[in-house]
DNA sequence: GACAGGCTGGTATGATCGTCCTAATCTCTG
DNA sequence: CAGAGATTAGGACGATCATACCAGCCTGTC
């Protein structure tokens, strides 16, 4: 029943991130990670000593696993254009998700936002560097670099309008529609 | 020190209100309304039977006031692209609070997205309704009224956008060039 | 001026929160 | 196979949560 050696760290930081996104934070208890797991409370406390190391290790997955798609898409696509367009593209795959618990990036950054604490904020943030670092790098061949980086803070916003509102409204159609117009806007560049 | 007859209540709702904003809803507890109004526990209780009839309060609360807002901008700008002027100019003035807060809307329909309930999600998105229906009447007279309520739902994305990213970053100077570019697609409707 | 009913204050309650401690078990090494 | 160290299980802790109850206090009415 209980998983093999090795993995127990990697189920709790599985279960506590797809909690953590579906409910949110700080309506995520440790019970909650124990019934979903099946693992105690204890073992969960010997490999993280409180709730926030969960989230800096939830944190830092999502942080790998965007690093990881975007080098992909580095390694994939040589033209700047191309990797917009997937960017974009990844709103349209994740639609299901994203009308249901909204974006993961965003919907965290919303939460810890109203949070007192610093350090979690910051590496929250930092999930958005990651894009907005790489959206910059690809605006920056397209147009006057200097701008590269107020196009990427745009880019971004539209997809986490897009995303909220779709998440509210529940409405599929409006997503496709904003992307369409996303991806209009990208070829005139 | 404390409130006079018949303020009770409402002081318990503004308290509610500007600490639901700040903390978010499932982060402020009985003891920090009680804390921040001096009023005391049982009293609270004898006006809302439940924390969610508090938060039913505060929403009612906000769809008055902004209610009472678009009427007035009826009322005093007769042309609908001043009234869409006004409304992207509403972020530019409230800047500071959505900086440091984020946008009252939607960081509440981003939190409540995340529960299980569903009477308090959906009087949350009433918020939003007030807004997209406004704007659709707006730009129902503006352009094809078949395409108003995409218009005034992509609208209401960007700003939600803005607000979310501007909060991230804490960058007013974002705000302003986006508010900007929202005005000057205004002007070409 | 007394009675009634809403208003106010303080405290009690059971549940749940995150955290912690320890004993049992497993696994690898010598 | 013996012993050590990592892993697991399970329960206990105090704090805090939302909620509930109750005893006084106003205030307006007859």
């Amino acid at each position: 029943m209980t998983s093999q050696r090795g993995h127990t760290r990697d189920d709790i930081v599985e279960a506590a991130r797809t909690l953590f996104y579906q409910r949110g934070y700080t309506r995520t208890s440790f019970s909650d990670i124990v019934s979903h797991t099946g693992i105690q409370r204890g073992n969960i406390y010997h490999y993280f000593k409180t709730k926030d190391d969960i989230l800096d290790a939830v944190i830092h997955q999502l942080a790998n696993e965007y690093r990881a798609a975007l080098s992909a898409w580095d390694a994939e696509l040589p033209d700047p254009k191309d990797r917009l367009r997937r960017f974009v593209q990844m709103v349209m795959s994740n639609r299901d998700n994203l009308i249901r618990y909204g974006c993961p990036v965003g919907s965290l950054n919303t939460e810890l936002g109203k949070a007192a604490a610093c350090a979690q904020r910051e590496s929250a943030r930092q999930l958005f560097d990651l894009f907005r670092d790489w959206l910059a790098e690809q605006f920056s061949t397209l147009t006057d670099p200097q701008q590269a980086r107020s196009l990427a803070l745009h880019l971004l916003g539209r997809t986490e309008g897009i995303s909220l509102m779709g998440h509210v409204y529940q409405d599929p159609d409006f997503i496709r529609n904003e992307i369409e117009m996303l991806e209009k806007w990208i070829d005139t560049l």
